[in-house]
DNA sequence: TCTGGGGTCCTAGGACCC
DNA sequence: TCTGGGGTCCTAGGACCC
């Protein structure tokens, strides 16, 4: 059974040369919010040796040196480019799961007997013809192989983005040749802890006996190996299952230090998760609430949270949000500057399944028209067109992006004119 | 000045039940 | 001296992913 992993290369730096070519040879950054860490790097960025996850303020002389290009990011962008390129990929086989916002595998089955790595070719070719986003292709027994040849696919210049390592006898070498904290599901611990145990790479994963491992890296760690093995242990999900839980927490663009402000804040981030459960068509049961203040700055620190139970599972943001004010009230404490702030919406059920309560005063089928209508006139005419007072209008602790490029995709405003 | 955000799964241990 | 056995449910914490 093989499978595919369409991977694209260094995607929000692709998605900004897209529509800016001017930057397609010099090398170019994409920060985190706030404009905080480097989360994605053209490859001459790389070569100049810039970190993942670094903080960019740590390396501004080396930016300016190399003449980087460095942007904010731009989710709406992004988000709207990895549609097209999976909308591309379905073309491609009818059994597909998107996995993140920049990769999907694809079931190969029913072309087992072509030439796979010809098919990888031609995928790639269509997605970076139809979207202008390079991708890279690997090919193999199961998920876990597809992504070391992937890998493989995307550093070695012979393979021109495409490695098919189904039945391969190359197998063990590229098993060999991959470190094992590079392996999917080894993280910096696991790979800490197996390299003490002189487990150096894939091939020695690969090699280590089961009930080692399932002793030391539980059942998640033995279906890996197994899978290293050519044994397929996790399947594909065509259909992602709902979520059990929604977070929406930001860092702030300044030190928040009112309560006001920080309710306004804590508002918005409440608004953002209603409107992804409705998405989800479910309804949450407990909110929590959490701030923190600057980790990183030597002044007195505090941390905390609240979880608050609704008497009526609820989708309705109205609803949500009185909860979370009252969280807020509960644990702000003045006299820090907080950093961060944010919401979890959690024992979620499908909207349709909701525990009705026989005291309840509230007119359910009322909240469900208006929250449609917001919603509605929300897509239609652009985020926050509609917002709740509570939510702020100044919004003074709204996160930074000075270097944010236009979002050519979704919004008439910002469409590139040629 | 300046350090991201959003998820999932598994296990151990405590509470509780008969 | 000596204090059962077996099960479920829940939560916190640890690991991982992008």
């Amino acid at each position: 059974m093989p499978i595919a992993l369409v991977d694209c290369n260094n995607f929000y730096v692709s998605c900004e040369r897209v529509f800016n070519p001017k930057i397609a040879r010099r090398p170019v950054v994409v920060l985190s919010n706030n404009d905080g860490c480097i989360v994605s790097r053209s490859n001459e960025a790389k070569a100049l040796s810039i970190q993942m996850g670094l903080p960019a303020f740590k390396i501004e002389r080396l930016l300016r040196r190399e003449n980087v290009a460095v942007r904010s990011s731009n989710y709406a962008l992004y988000g709207d480019m990895s549609q097209r390129v999976m909308n591309t990929l379905a073309h491609f086989t009818p059994d597909m799961e998107v996995y993140s916002i920049d990769e999907a595998f694809m079931d190969l089955s029913g072309f087992a007997r072509s030439n796979l790595t010809e098919y990888g070719r031609e995928i790639r070719r269509t997605v970076g013809q139809w979207t202008g986003i390079p991708v890279s292709v690997g090919i193999a027994e199961t998920k876990t192989l597809a992504k070391i040849a992937n890998r493989i696919a995307k550093r070695s210049a012979k393979v021109d983005g495409v490695f098919d390592l189904t039945g391969s006898p190359y197998r063990e070498k590229a098993l060999s040749l991959t470190d094992v904290g590079s392996v999917w599901g080894v993280g910096r611990r696991y790979a800490k802890f197996l390299r003490k145990h002189g487990i150096k790479t894939a091939l020695d994963l690969c090699r280590t006996e089961d009930s080692w491992v399932k002793k030391h890296m539980s059942i998640v760690g033995l279906r890996m190996v197994r899978e290293l093995r050519g044994i397929p242990c996790i399947s594909m999900e065509s259909a992602p299952p709902a979520k059990k839980e929604i977070c929406v927490s930001r860092s702030f663009g300044k030190p928040v230090r009112t309560l006001l402000e920080m309710q306004e804040a804590v508002a918005a981030y409440t608004t953002r998760a209603g409107e992804k459960l409705r998405t989800e068509h479910s309804a949450a049961g407990v909110i929590m609430v959490f701030m923190m203040t600057n980790r990183f700055k030597d002044e007195p620190q505090y941390s905390r949270s609240t979880v608050l139970e609704l008497p009526v599972q609820t989708d309705c943001t109205q609803e949500l949000i009185r909860y979370a004010l009252r969280g807020t009230e509960m644990i702000f404490r003045k006299g820090y500057g907080f950093k961060k702030a944010g919401v979890v919406l959690s024992r979620i059920v499908p909207a349709g399944q909701v525990q009705t309560d026989l005291f309840d005063t509230r007119n359910r089928t009322a909240s469900k028209e208006l929250m449609s209508a917001l919603d509605d006139i929300n897509v239609r005419m652009g985020r926050d067109t509609l917002k709740y007072a509570a939510s702020g209008l100044a919004r003074s602790w709204k996160t930074r992006a000075e270097k944010r490029s236009p979002r050519y995709t979704t919004r008439w405003a910002e469409l590139p004119k040629v």
